[in-house]
DNA sequence: CCTCTTATTGAAAATTATTTTCAATTATAG
DNA sequence: CTATAATTGAAAATAATTTTCAATAAGAGG
């Protein structure tokens, strides 16, 4: 996982330094989307100079090659984590803020309504489910 | 439309105020999300002394009585638009900023699959669908 | 291994967005 | 008309992100 992005950021010209390679690790095996902060402090652990920059400057070459993505909370939207090179949607936990991915949405039918009827000539869709973990129902009740 | 927001503010004990109106009137008349910023420069032309802050803090009352809503996109999540009352979603041009809301869609099944396979209680979902309006369709060819 | 080039670094400053503080003003209940 | 308390705008404070810059270090080519 972590050494497929190292290449990808290596074949695109990007040199691998330690305070890099700390923040892949880190976005690249977490469940959870996290804020530019929440990385930093985790990097510290791994990295104790790691400077809170170089983590804005990591996610933003991690972003433009498709590797991570911003994710979008009613809350906030600071926060990134792994995308998936398929066309996937996002299922969120509201109360301890795992996300998984899931497919097989059929918008097809949907989105040709809306396109009659509107006129527009639709290019992407964004799609979100917010709800409880099966974890987190136990845990409550 | 307009004056329904007031009633509203006034209902819920918040005073009417210049400053206020302004801001209502231009949000609640805008089809295209506007950001704070953009809302105080409008609101100038009508109330020259207004203050940025209090474009926020009318945004703050609006959002709290849902009369408004964040609009979010790739680019931002700074903008703000008219909510609707019934469960609708955006239809958003890339173009030109445009933004209709759509209904009709039929995400039962579809949430009930990912519910079971997944063991997640899922309770609102989001779904926007990005293009190009008719109109700038026209435009660029 | 070297060495050179240049991407990358962390610190600090700058910028941008938002929130808080505060004394003055004003909406509105009575 | 008056009293009260919500609201105001300005300025300061906070938070999030980006830019600047001199020092460092990755890695290509010998």
């Amino acid at each position: 996982m972590n050494h497929k992005w190292l290449d990808i950021l290596s074949k695109n010209g990007y040199r691998l330094t330690d305070s890099r390679k700390a923040v892949v690790e880190i976005i690249s095996l977490s469940t959870h989307a996290l804020t530019p902060i929440e990385i930093y402090e985790k990097a510290k652990a791994k990295r104790d100079d790691i400077g809170l920059v170089s983590v804005y400057r990591t996610l933003e070459k991690l972003e433009e090659l498709k590797l991570i993505q911003r994710v979008h909370q009613p809350a906030s939207c600071q926060a990134f984590m792994v995308a998936s090179q398929e066309h996937q949607h996002l299922l969120l936990c509201s109360t301890c803020g795992e996300i998984q991915f899931f497919d097989g949405d059929d918008l097809e039918t949907l989105i040709a309504t809306i396109s009659k009827k509107t006129g527009f000539k639709i290019s992407e869709h964004w799609l979100q489910l917010f709800g409880q973990c099966a974890n987190c129902q136990k845990t409550q009740s």
